[in-house]
DNA sequence: GCTTCGAACTACATCGTTTTCGTCTTCCTA
DNA sequence: TAGGAAGACGAAAACGATGTAGTTCGAAGC
C-alpha cells in the first residue's frame, strides 16, 4: 500500500538505482537530479520501506530495550518510565525506534539476544535489571552495541546515576540537621543497592555517626509494602532512629502510612528520606526530602551513547557517564538540635 | 551475526525451501524432515529473519501505539502506563511486538500513517490522543487495522471504559452519603469528558441535585496544578459544595494540596474522589475515593481485538466493547446527614 | 512396460532496498 | 584524432525469507 521506490523512479523517469542514490547522498548523481528526486519523494510521500532497508543494510533504526525489574512493574515504574520517555525521545530524534525486549513471544521462548538477532535491532539499553542472569550475560557478551543503566559490565558503557554524591548528601544533610541514628532501607542486592549503602556508611563513618545493624533494614524497590513493614519494625526499636533512609521515593509511601498508622507524624517524630525524586512524591504533604535524579539526561544520554556506538564504532569507546543528583530539600526532614554536639 | 534459514538447511542437507515449509506447517512434508528440521532449528536457534519475513509476507507482527496526551506525559502518564504495560504483555504472548508511533523521526517529519507504512506495523492501536488532529482522521481512514481506546470513530473497534456507570456510581455513591452540592472539575472536552459530564448531570438530574454552573470547572487531565487551582476557586466560593469529583486519580494530588493550603482537611471540610484507580493514590492518606478502570482488560482487550482484526480480517467485524469498572470506596467522601433528607 | 499419480522435495522468482560494477556521454589532452 | 578521465546514470546481484511451479521417484494401474 505505501509507496515504493519503483513508482518514485518511475514518476522521475529514472532508473531505481538513481533514485536510491540521489537519496542516499552519493557524489556521482547531479544536483538537478537529486533535486527532483527528493521533491518528487516529499509530493508522494516517500519512505524507504524500513524492512527491505534493514535487510540490505543490516541497520533496523531499532534500539532495543530491555528493562525487567523484580517486580514485573514493567512500564508502570514510576521511576524508569521517566527514564525511558526520555532515552525514547532522544532515539527518535535520532531516527530511531524503540523495540522492548523480551522472552516470551508467543508460542516460542527466545534468549533476549535471539530476539535482538531476531528483530536485529542495532543496539540495546540494559536497565534494571537482575544483571546475574545467564541470559543478560549471553547478551552482554554478544557483539551488539549496549548502553547500560546504573550496571557496569566490562568494556561496555554505562550512565551512571551519581549515588555515591546522591547519598553522601543525603546524609550530610540529615546530619547538619542533628541527626544522628539514621537507618536505612535498602534494596535488595544489586550494584546500586552496594553502592548506595558503601557511600551511606562511608559518609556516617567520616561524620562519626555510628549505624547499628538493626538500623539497616531490606526491602523491594518501587514496593511500598515492604517498605511498610520495615518501617513499622525500625520505629518499634528501643533505640529508635531519628530518620529513615527509604530505598526510593515511591516505595518512601509504605513509609508514610506506617509512620501514620502508628500514630506518628513526619517529620514530628520521624524524619524520612527517599531516593529518585519523581514528581509524585513532591506533591504529598509532607513533601518527600529526596534525591532527585537526572531521569532527562539518563535516559538521554543512554540514547545517545548507544547511537554514538552504532554510529561510529571507531570513535565511540566504551566510557562511563556519571550523571549529577540534586538534593530536593522537602518537608520530611526535623531539624534537631543535638545535645551530643553542642559545638556546632 | 543471526543464524540464517540457508545454514539450517545446510546442516539439515535439505534446501531452503524444504526447511521453510517444514517450519511454516506445509502439508507436503514428511513427519520425519519436520521433526528433524524442528529439532535443529532449537538447536542452533534459529529464528526467521523478521525483516526478510515482513518483506515477503507484509506482516511484521508488530502493532502501532499512538498515545499522545495533551501534557505531553507521554510513558509517564500515570493511568496510560497501566493500559499499555498489559498491551503490550498481551501483545507478545501473541507474538507481537510494539512500536510507537511518532512523527518526528529523525531530520524529517513524518505523518502518524506514513510511520506506520514506514515500520510496516500490523495494526494499530490508537488512545488517549486528541482525536480531532487531522493526522489521526488521515490514519483512521486509511485500511490499516485499528483498535481505538476510549473514543468512537466510525465503522472501528473501540475498547471503552463504562464511563457512564462510572460517573452514575460515583453520583450515587456521594448522594447516599448526604452530599447534594457537588462539583465537578473535569478534563478539557473529549470524548471521554463529554461521557462523564453527560453521565454527571443526568444521574445528578435523575436524584433531583442541583447543579450550578458555578461547580463545574475544567481542568487538564493529569495536571495536579490545573486541578489545585480549580479547587482553590470551588472552595472560595459563597455557596461551598461539599463534595468535588476530580477529572483524574493523579490530578487529585492538587486538590488533596489545595485543601491542606486553605487549611481544611479531606474529608472533614470537603469531599473529593477522583477516577481511574491507580495503585498510588490507594496508599493516600486519605485513601482516595475513585473509579478503578479495570487497565489490564482494556489494554489486553485492545491488543486482543487488533491481532483479531488482523489475523482474522473476515471474522473479526468492528464492535465496541465496554469494560466494566469498580467503585474503591476510600476515606475521602465523608457522611453528612442531610437536613433537606430527613425521610431517607 | 508404459503411463499416471501422489508424496516429498527443490528451483526460482519475488518482496523493496542498497551497492557494486558497468556503460555511455562529453570533454580534455597529447 | 585517438585515448583517457570524469560525470551521470543504469543493470543486476545481493539481503533472508516465502510460496509457486516444477522435478524426482517409487508405486500403482492397465
Amino acid at each position: 500500500m505505501a509507496v515504493t521506490i519503483r513508482e518514485l523512479s518511475k514518476r522521475c523517469g529514472l532508473s531505481i538505482s538513481t533514485v536510491s542514490k540521489a537519496l542516499n547522498g552519493y557524489t556521482d548523481i547531479s544536483e538537478a537530479t537529486r533535486e527532483a528526486v527528493t521533491q518528487a519523494a516529499k509530493e508522494i510521500g516517500y519512505y524507504p520501506n524500513s524492512h527491505a532497508r534493514a535487510l540490505k543494510t543490516k541497520r533496523s533504526y531499532n534500539l532495543g530495550v530491555l528493562f525487567v525489574d523484580d517486580r514485573q512493574s514493567g512500564l508502570t515504574h514510576a521511576f524508569f518510565s521517566f527514564v525511558l520517555e526520555s532515552f525514547k525521545k532522544e532515539a527518535e530524534r535520532n531516527g530511531y525506534d524503540i523495540t522492548f525486549i523480551s522472552h516470551n513471544m508467543g508460542e516460542s521462548t527466545m534468549t533476549y539476544l535471539e530476539h535482538c538477532h531476531y528483530r536485529e535491532v542495532d543496539g540495546v539499553c540494559i536497565a534494571c535489571i537482575n544483571f546475574l542472569e545467564p541470559e543478560i550475560a549471553q547478551l552482554v557478551n554478544s557483539e551488539l552495541p549496549i548502553v547500560t543503566i546504573d550496571h557496569l559490565f566490562n568494556n561496555r558503557t554505562c550512565i551512571q546515576s551519581n549515588n555515591i554524591v546522591g547519598i553522601q548528601m543525603l546524609v550530610e544533610h540529615v546530619y547538619n540537621r542533628g541527626h544522628r541514628k539514621v537507618a536505612y532501607i535498602h534494596g535488595p542486592k544489586s550494584a546500586v543497592t552496594d553502592t548506595r549503602l558503601g557511600s551511606f556508611y562511608r559518609t556516617a563513618n567520616a561524620l562519626q555517626l555510628e549505624i547499628p545493624d538493626e538500623y539497616i533494614e531490606e526491602c523491594e524497590y518501587n514496593e511500598p509494602s515492604s517498605v511498610y513493614r520495615a518501617t513499622r519494625r525500625l520505629l518499634a526499636l528501643k533505640n529508635r532512629p531519628t530518620c529513615i533512609f527509604v530505598s526510593d521515593d515511591y516505595a518512601a509511601l509504605g513509609a508514610y502510612e506506617a509512620v501514620s498508622d502508628m500514630g506518628l507524624t513526619i517529620p514530628g517524630d520521624i524524619s524520612v528520606v527517599g531516593y529518585d525524586g519523581i514528581p509524585m512524591m513532591q506533591l504529598m504533604k509532607p513533601r518527600l526530602t529526596t534525591i532527585r535524579q537526572d531521569t532527562g539526561r539518563i535516559g538521554a544520554e543512554a540514547a545517545r551513547k548507544l547511537v554514538a556506538l552504532i554510529e561510529s564504532p571507531k570513535t565511540a569507546i566504551p566510557e562511563i557517564m556519571v550523571i549529577p543528583c540534586t538534593l530536593l530539600e522537602g518537608e520530611t526532614v526535623r531539624a534537631l538540635t543535638p545535645p551530643a554536639d553542642p559545638g556546632l
